[in-house]
DNA sequence: CGGTCCCTTGAATATCATCAACGTAAGTGG
DNA sequence: CCACTTACGTTGATGATATTCAAGGGACCG
């Protein structure tokens, strides 16, 4: 019952397919749905839609009432600040939903770009609702897909509260694989699909500063790193690291 | 229709009192519910509780599935990394709600802890769910609460993410000011109820890096301060820190 | 009175941001 | 194919900022 996919940008698939056959079906969907309940939600679900690298899926602000289901693709999630700085809330990939920060406002809390070429799955909130007072284990699912928002976010306010550029990136890192490992990918090697700069602006460090970490990381032979395709070579180290457990230097930086 | 009430500990209310009448009846319902609606509502709602001061009302890990709402006193969330260090998520007071990080997983995800003798609403999520199908209206209604929720979580994250120490301490103390004006309070002059330690262990700051701050901004004017009890007396120069406009110096600092 | 808790303040250090220069790869247009 | 440009990333030097370590003050309580 392994999902196989593969790490590159899948290829498109043909129209028909539908929630029932989706490949990320267990992400989105509550596994205890009866086919005939898969049926009515389907029938919620608006167009797909492609969504280009560096195109808007939707901007802080606009009226929201849509949520979103990534098909496959990533995006990525920026706030603005009064004085223009942009802040990262987070990165979706296959299976993470979006638009659910316009639930308590109507409107848009933040702007979420596509990191590369993606695609969607459209469902209205409205519409939604009438089918969640129907069907008790939807709306429980629903429920968890929120609370697990809270819970990622609450993760992410400890990464940024106290600690250090090593073990905020090293975090970020695992992070990353243990959610690739969960849709079926490695999470020892993948390819990081936002720029260095989206790293800071989530991690709340500079560019250079992202820069340092990573060249430092592989200077130590924690990583391998080319461009954007990395590889976890000792994730006890990144652990590690990540735990704070080690200032800097594990046996030869001081030593050489 | 303004609410009266007092910055200090509100006396114990009779037992009797229900949600219709409850103060706080416009921060924990909707307030399109009919009065008959109210009355399912209230029948769910489990026994009053009080907590004393530095109390666990429930502990990360506990087994979840019941609800909070704050009807006096305040409270702080506290979540401990690894190695033991403690990030406080948010400090809740009257009207807000606890226990909703339990709903993704069924367990708590952070420890909540009163800061002062504090009364709270026990509400089963289970039961909660029943109702809901039957009431679209409460049901967007904690659709909006758990979105409040995630934007208020994305708002700290920004706040951590880059600025600061002084910018975060503003934002916080401008933060709470509306917080208490939302309830009627004094958005000018309150008690802060809780520790600088664990101030800092919210904004990400040392306990040493609050008090300076504090310090700082008590110097040039901006606020008073005697122990724990504040006054904003500049909020536009706290608003000014807040976005970063000043590095520090306003106009004395350096020509002293 | 002695003790604890909470807070404040000072001095030294570590860490990250900033400023600046440079490198590399991809794309454009000749 | 070769300049030229642009976006992205790396690296070094310097300085700002918060942490750490240390000491002490004040309130409260037995």
């Amino acid at each position: 019952m392994h999902i196989v996919l593969h790490n590159e940008a899948p290829v498109s698939r043909p129209a028909a397919v539908r929630c029932a056959q989706c490949a990320f079906r267990e992400l989105c969907l509550p596994e205890s749905l009866s086919d005939g309940e898969v049926n009515r939600l389907e029938q919620l679900i608006g167009r797909r839609r492609r969504v280009l690298r560096d195109d808007v899926l939707f901007r802080a602000g606009a009226t929201g009432g849509m949520l979103f289901a990534v098909r496959f693709g990533h995006f990525k999630s920026v706030q603005r600040d009064r004085r223009g700085v942009e802040h990262i809330t987070g990165f979706q990939m296959a299976g993470d939903m979006l638009g659910i920060d316009s639930i308590g406002t109507g409107q848009h809390a933040s702007t979420v770009i596509a990191l590369e070429d993606s695609e969607v799955c459209e469902i209205s909130y409205e519409k939604l609702q009438d089918l969640l007072a129907e069907m008790p284990r939807l709306m429980a699912h629903f429920h968890r897909i929120l609370g697990r928002e809270i819970l990622r976010e609450q993760g992410v306010m400890g990464m940024l509260g106290n600690i250090r550029a090593d073990q905020r990136l090293a975090t970020f890192l695992l992070d990353l694989g243990e959610r690739y490992a969960s849709r079926g990918y490695s999470s020892r090697s993948f390819q990081l699909r936002m720029s260095r700069e989206d790293m800071g602006a989530y991690l709340g460090l500079t560019i250079e500063c992202i820069s340092r970490q990573l060249a430092t990381f592989r200077r130590h032979g924690w990583i391998a790193l080319d461009k954007r395709a990395i590889e976890l070579i000792r994730r006890d180290a990144l652990v590690a690291i990540a735990e704070g457990l080690q200032p800097d230097q594990p046996h030869d930086a001081r030593a050489a």
